[in-house]
RNA sequence: GUCCCCAUCGUCUAGCCUGGUCAGGACACCAGAUUUUCAUUCUGGCAGCACCGGUUCAAAUCCGGUUGGGGACGCCA
């Protein structure tokens, strides 16, 4: 059975990186119907905190990334690596070395070359006569990064390393200790790193590199992954729009790309946008309303849920409605002059709106939309000018800006009194003659 | 510095293995259509095989080199 496992250090909040690493690994595993599991390299006793641990295995769930079997620690499994390192003391394969009083085991590196086929990359030779003796248990008893990854890959019995190329170098060390106790090496499949937008390698001066940041702005987990996928992966056809199931069906170690992918911020909320529209509309109004607790709670549900429909297209992600519709929660600030001046330059705008604000005082209610239109579009005929002439002033009063959706909706899902409120404010605001 | 990896539109990529199809798609951008505006949607457009040499009737594709980018050289992972 195939077995991929993700290894992250709990140094650190899950990173985009980290993420597709975690992705590949189970995309893999599942499409081989294997198994994907977990573990935790927290041997750096200095830098690990349970802190990030928390976030990784929350991200991983949130993401939907489900691991079989139980997560392995290795802070719990010392007895076992340091009964290994002396097994290859034992047999003149490593060595103690004693440095200012403390003791660490060293592996012995034999001169040799090695040569692996990488999933990705085909052929790749070292000549380990290169490299260093290797630091196995440091001096405070704890393996190395190095020797746990070796052992554990072998105890859980792991059949494809599927990791960052930054661990290319990495791997003949690995095969060589794999040597040292007779077992098989897995299969190695090194991914492309993914570099910031100018292409110098992903940090926080790139914006945000933490999954967490994604989540906190509302992205939607699945076009996130569908998005991360694409980074460094493609299917046989044109399709770049998938789900996770879709994904485990398409996924193949072949398809993968060789060289480094820039992250592109623009891309992953157009695959996040196409996400949302692929939502069925219950789905999305969950997820929306759930992403908006506290805003939607101000809002009659009816006229919530007439609210975020108007902006399902529009949106990138749903906290982008905040921004883009600030005027349905916020009071306006003051009309900007020079929008002001130019409308009011048709003399008959005046008349129209306090004729428009007249008739619409009538009006029961704002629930209607047909019949606000009907209203609106009558003052205009009435006053003789082109609807176009009260409705571009009309949204630029109830929303202090240019572009909206559709002027009736919004104007059902303001409702009268603050409609009638912002046209009374905007003709104050009018210049005076 | 040493070793390793990589190189197609601005970006992500298909095509390369098994040379010969106007180098295909997507994001972004531009134009047009639709719309009360914007967004969505639809149509069209711009734009690329890093460079040099070799093999071949023929090279994005095979080989070598150059340049450029990335990674690794920790008692970090």
């Amino acid at each position: 059975m195939i077995r991929t496992r993700f290894a992250p250090s709990p140094t650190g909040f899950l990173h985009i990186g980290g993420v597709r690493t975690a992705l590949f690994s189970f995309l893999y595993a599942r499409r081989q119907q294997g198994e994907f599991l977990l573990r935790i390299e927290d041997t750096d006793r200095e830098r690990s905190k349970p802190e990030f641990e928390k976030d990784i295995l929350n991200a991983l769930q949130w993401l939907g990334l489900r691991w079989d079997h139980d997560v392995l620690y290795q802070s719990r499994r010392l007895g076992h690596y340091l009964e290994l390192a002396r097994d290859l003391v034992g047999r003149g394969l490593a060595y103690e070395e004693v440095n200012e009083g403390r003791t660490a085991v060293k592996f012995r590196m034999p001169k040799t070359e090695i040569v692996f086929q990488d999933a990705v990359r085909e052929e790749v030779r070292f000549d380990t006569a290169l490299f260093d003796d290797l630091v196995i248990i440091k001096s405070d008893g704890f393996p190395t990064f190095m020797f746990a990854c070796a052992v554990d890959d072998h105890d859980m019995e792991i059949t494809h390393v599927i990791r960052g190329e930054d661990h290319l170098s990495n791997t003949p060390r690995q095969i060589l200790l794999f040597q040292a106790f007779g077992w098989k090496p897995p299969q190695y499949a090194h991914l492309p790193l993914i570099l910031g937008s100018d292409g110098t390698p992903l940090s926080k001066r790139h914006g945000a590199v933490a999954l967490t940041a994604y989540r906190e702005e509302s992205f939607l987990p699945e076009a996130l992954l569908n998005y991360l996928a694409l980074l460094g992966w493609s299917g046989e056809s044109n399709q770049e729009l998938y789900r996770l199931e879709e994904l485990v069906k398409k996924f193949s170690l072949k398809r993968i790309t060789k060289s480094g992918a820039r992250f592109d911020r623009e891309k992953l909320e157009w695959v996040n946008m196409q996400h949302i529209k692929n939502l069925a509309e219950p789905d999305y109004l969950a997820k929306m309303t759930a992403a908006l607790e506290n805003e939607s709670k101000q809002f009659d549900p009816e006229v919530w849920k007439r609210l975020v429909l108007l902006y399902r297209p529009r949106i990138k992600t749903f906290k982008d409605l905040l921004n883009q519709a600030n005027y349905c929660f916020n009071e306006i600030g003051p009309y900007d002059r020079e929008q002001i001046n130019r409308f009011f330059t048709d003399e008959r705008l005046k008349s129209c709106l306090e004729k428009w604000a007249e008739n619409a005082k009538g009006l029961p209610s704002f629930g209607d939309i047909a019949q606000l239109e009907a209203m609106t579009r009558n003052v205009a005929d009435d006053q003789k000018v082109e609807a176009k002439i009260l409705i571009h002033p009309l949204r630029f009063a109830l929303t202090g800006l240019t572009a909206s959706p559709g002027l009736f909706d919004l104007m059902s899902v303001l409702g009268k009194e603050v409609c009638l409120k912002r046209v009374g404010q905007f003709l104050e605001s009018a210049p005076a003659k």
